[in-house]
RNA sequence: GGACGGCUAGCUCAGUUGGUUAGAGCAACUGGUUUACACCCAGUAGGUCACAGGUUCGAGUCCUGUGUCGUCCA
């Protein structure tokens, strides 16, 4: 074996393994408990992102450690079609050459969309198996595969036929740089410093006076077709009936009266801007007021604002509609106004309310959406998010799911040509187009992409087809068992899969009939959700492209292995914390991986393996004879960490995993068991037993790692003889007392004491290292130690002496019946302990030190003390506590009382 | 404006029904190549648990308020 690890030969020959023997197909198999995973499909065009890296390693540590439980169980991977996204960037890719989407038609830009797709989509799956991902690859799914697509277009049909779906003219958010609508979801409100126009409109029936009216968008003035005032405002009673002259293009408006103006903003009189503001649409059908569009899908005015604007795009109209207005002295106060203001999600420009004819849903079951959280059906982790999530549901909108897009899922609508779009008796909606489509139109339009990624559990599991889904085991793997996502689209997706889960699996029920209760848990689409914290820069930044802040995960892997990014930041990743990425914590998962990897390299060096396949066959190698109290506190640690690693996977405590793990192997198993083992391997009695606890040992700590560092695990795996030719991906660590009964086996019963007597020895030994450090003695072995104390404590002293002369480094303890004058000394919780010196000891500097802790141990008695007195604390408190306040008491006293002998002896 | 979350050692964070003297890793400092590992070992130092009240025998932990940073919704 190498001296250091070398992940990257090791990780490339292991997956490749692992594929070619098919590790990681998801087959129904009856003999076992089906156990399913759907990956948040990533942009087909997108890259690997440290995201990414925390997302999918939590979706591998839960698929692997199921897989060792014995479950059968499939990771299903997969990519979805970005519509804007992607769209977006062919377009980008067309223009540079000169071209537009319009000169190469319909067809032609989708082929070349595809090409790009196929060129740079897959990139990000290729990155998952640099990951380690287990997922189940030839199960890989694209949203717009064909299978997907035709379950996408029978979601739109049956949706429709049960009346969810509608067409209609509406104000829907529109982004003037993707010339598309865009649902609520995909608008992001920023807060903006903005300027609010205060401008004057003249009173027609009353020339000479004017009211104040303030806006952010005088540009809009071009578009009012009234102003509107509260009805109970007292300042503007007599204004209602009158008319205004809109000061800009110049014509009589109407004021009218309505509840939803605020009074107390600006003026309290708003202008109405029916066609370009949502809530000005409200109130102008509320008053059958016309809808006046002034403005081009790309952002430009038309001709309907008059010669001098037309064509101007909106920004710059802003502009000059005020300089005229300044300049006709119509305007009179421009201040600075922070206002929220929608952006694109996507392209991150201003979106435009505008007036639009899209396709609509009505989302279905969004009763029983909030029943299945908050009667448990589906567990969020952290639960707080529970609240967001009811939130959103409880203050639902229809979706706006039309796209003016060519990159995604055409609307299977078809219109009669020539006859008008907007009458349902000239729809034919349907998974297939018309017999007669010669006298049909298909609309142009496609699907919102989270239109077709809210199906995900169900589409890639075959739904709709029978056979499919018979084929793909959607009746076995569904509901899937934990989604791993971030918060960030727990409305986009989370949400809306929960609904189409609940509407199309299973029975379908009318639009006002409830899912029956017993029926929810089949419907689901997941039984638990498990957000991830958003990964941050060192800063606290958001990672993000632009700010080129994020670490290529690859770059990381080159330099640290993929066990040792896994590792790195799963031991930064909290429950549902954000998490500051830094590399550093990176490295310190390499040198795990690197000591695990030494580790195993010393107990082959310390003798030949024998037949390491079964944890029975290691324990018959235990001589009871030899076993000593170190060997019973590494085997119930171990015990314990079982138990606590089942527990804090429950309840997804990836992190506190981890931490436990690395507390068994690095401080109890390394630190302390091997270390001791140093002196026991070379004695021929005690060497078996020794190397056999070693391999039970590590045998458990490479199967409690597996999940999080597949690769050294399974590597080590074969290396220390543990395989009976299997992977380690299908054996179980077990639980604490599985293994407890196993050791059982060949007689050895573990008291619990022994841990308890293991802190004090290694209390001990750490105060004697210190004793030594202190004087410079750190690395030499040959000093001599007397220790001072009563026979109980005496007897776990003695029973642990030769760990201890080895952990300490040391050549002699002995046994003193009475304090000993002028030696450096130390009071632990089994005696007093005195280093001897040859050499003079500067009595000094030891004073000191002693004084030091008796100073400490007054504090801690006189609080012990001054508590037991409290008769409320003794009645009130529980027994156990004060009982142990009474021994600490105790305890500390002695310790003062030793500590007052040795100061005594000093001087 | 509303909701949620963070604030604990120089840094990143643990601290899950309130209960001994608040922990870890990194960084710092001291010493060390002793038959695994310098990607390592041993030791040392470092904290008014954001602030102010309150409940309690007892508060980092529970309650109220404030500050601050962040997220989401309007």
């Amino acid at each position: 074996m190498d001296k250091a690890y070398q992940p990257t030969e090791v990780e490339d020959r292991l997956y490749n393994k692992w594929i070619s023997e098919n590790c990681f197909s998801g087959k129904v198999d009856s003999e076992k408990d089906g156990f399913a995973i759907v990956i948040p499909p990533p942009n087909v065009t997108g890259v690997l992102t440290m995201g990414h890296v925390l997302n999918n390693t939590i979706q591998d540590i839960l698929a692997r450690r199921a897989r060792q439980k014995g479950k059968s169980v499939l990771w299903l991977p997969g990519t979805d079609h970005a519509g804007i996204a992607t769209q977006t960037k062919v377009e980008q890719f067309l223009r540079n050459e000169g071209k537009t989407r319009a000169d190469l038609g319909r067809e032609n830009f989708l082929e070349h969309a595809k090409m790009w797709r196929d060129k740079h989509g897959g990139i990000i799956l290729e990155q998952l198996k640099k990951l380690g991902c287990s997922c189940d690859w030839s199960r890989n799914v694209h949203t717009l595969d064909e299978d997907y697509s035709k379950s996408v277009i029978s979601a739109f049909v049956k949706l429709y036929k049960k009346g969810y779906i509608y067409r209609g003219q509406r104000m829907v958010n529109w982004c003037p740089a993707s010339l598309t609508a865009l649902s609520d979801e995909e608008v992001i409100m920023k807060p903006q410093e903005s300027i609010l126009y205060k401008i004057r409109y003249k009173i027609v029936e009353t020339p000479g006076a004017y009211v104040e009216v303030s806006t952010t968008r005088p540009e809009t003035i071009v578009g009012d077709v009234a102003l509107a005032i509260h009805p109970e405002d007292p300042r503007w009673v007599n204004l209602k009936g009158k008319h205004v002259m809109r000061p800009i293009n110049a014509q009589a408006l109407p004021i009218i009266a309505d509840e939803a103006v605020e009074k107390d903003f600006g003026t309290g009189i708003l202008k109405i801007t029916p066609a370009h503001d949502r809530l000005d649409f409200e109130i102008a059908q509320r008053h059958n007021l016309p809808m006046l569009e002034i403005m081009n899908p790309d952002g430009t005015l038309n001709k309907l604002a008059g010669v001098d604007f037309v064509g101007k795009e909106r920004f710059s109209a802003r502009k000059l509609v005020a300089d005229r207005l300044r300049d006709e002295g119509l305007l009179i106060e421009e201040e600075k106004h922070l206002n929220n203001v929608g952006f694109s999600e996507r392209a991150d420009v201003p979106i435009e309310p505008r007036l639009s004819e899209q396709w609509f849903l009505k989302y279905p079951r969004v009763e029983e959406a909030k029943k299945s959280v908050l009667d448990k059906h589906i567990k969020f982790f952290p639960q707080r998010w529970e609240k967001t999530y009811l939130h959103w549901l409880d203050n639902i909108q229809d979706w706006c799911i039309s796209r003016q897009l060519w990159w995604g899922h055409r609307i299977p609508a078809w219109y009669k040509k020539g006859k008008m779009r907007s009458d349902p008796n000239n729809w034919y909606i349907s998974e297939t187009p018309p017999k007669d489509i010669e006298n049909w139109e298909q609309d142009e339009d496609v699907l919102d992409t989270w239109a077709s990624s809210w199906l995900w559990p169900l589409a890639t599991l075959g739904w709709p087809d029978e056979d499919a889904m018979k084929e793909k085991g959607l009746d076995y793997f569904y509901p899937t068992s934990t989604l791993v996502t971030g918060p960030d689209i727990i409305f986009f997706w989370v949400a809306r899969m929960i609904m189409a889960g609940l509407e199309f699996k299973g029975r379908s029920y009318k639009t006002d009939q409830l899912i029956p209760e017993n029926e929810i848990p089949s419907k689901i689409p997941f039984k638990n959700v498990y957000f991830t914290g958003i990964i941050r820069d060192e800063k606290g930044r958001k990672m993000s492209k632009s700010l080129g802040n994020s670490p290529d995960p690859l770059d990381l892997i080159a330099k640290y292995g993929a066990d040792g990014l896994r590792h790195g930041i799963m031991s930064i990743a909290p429950k549902g914390q954000d998490i500051r990425f830094s590399e550093e914590r990176i490295e310190q998962g390499r040198n795990f991986c690197n000591k695990l990897w030494n580790v195993s390299r010393f107990r082959l060096l310390s003798a030949p393996l024998e037949d390491n396949s079964l944890v029975e066959l290691i324990v018959l190698r235990i001589d009871l004879g030899t076993v000593n109290d170190d060997d019973k506190a590494i085997l119930l640690r171990l015990v314990e960490t079982l138990d606590q690693v089942e527990k804090l996977y429950e309840e997804f405590e990836f992190n506190a995993v981890l931490q436990s793990i690395y507390k068994f192997f690095w401080n109890d198993f390394c630190d302390w068991y091997i270390e001791t083992s140093k002196s026991r391997i070379q004695d021929s009695d005690a060497k078996n037993t020794c190397l056999a606890v070693q391999d039970i040992c590590l045998r458990h700590i490479l199967l409690l790692l597996h999940p999080f560092t597949p690769f050294i695990s399974e590597e080590l795996w074969f290396l220390l003889g543990f395989s009976n030719g299997k992977s380690i991906q299908d054996v179980t660590p077990g639980t604490g007392g599985e293994l407890l009964q196993k050791i059982g086996i060949g007689g050895l019963t573990l008291d619990k004491k022994v841990l308890d007597e293991m802190d004090q020895i290694r209390d001990l030994v750490t105060s004697m290292r210190s004793l030594k450090a202190e004087r410079n003695l750190s690395n030499n072995r040959n000093v001599a130690f007397s220790f001072f104390s009563d026979d109980l404590k005496a007897d776990v002293l003695l029973r642990n002496k030769e760990s201890i002369l080895t952990t300490v480094g040391a050549a002699e303890l002995n046994r003193v019946n009475s304090q000993i004058d002028g030696m450096p000394a130390i009071v632990t919780p089994l005696g007093s302990v005195y280093l001897d010196l040859s050499t003079g000891v500067d009595l000094k500097a030891e004073r000191s030190k002693l004084e030091k802790d008796l100073i400490h141990l007054e504090k801690v008695i006189n609080s012990l003390k001054a508590k037991l007195s409290n008769n409320d604390f003794t009645n009130k408190a529980p027994q156990e506590v004060v009982e142990g306040a009474r021994h600490q008491l105790l305890e500390n006293e002695a310790k003062l009382n030793e500590t007052k002998d040795a100061l005594r002896a000093m001087s």
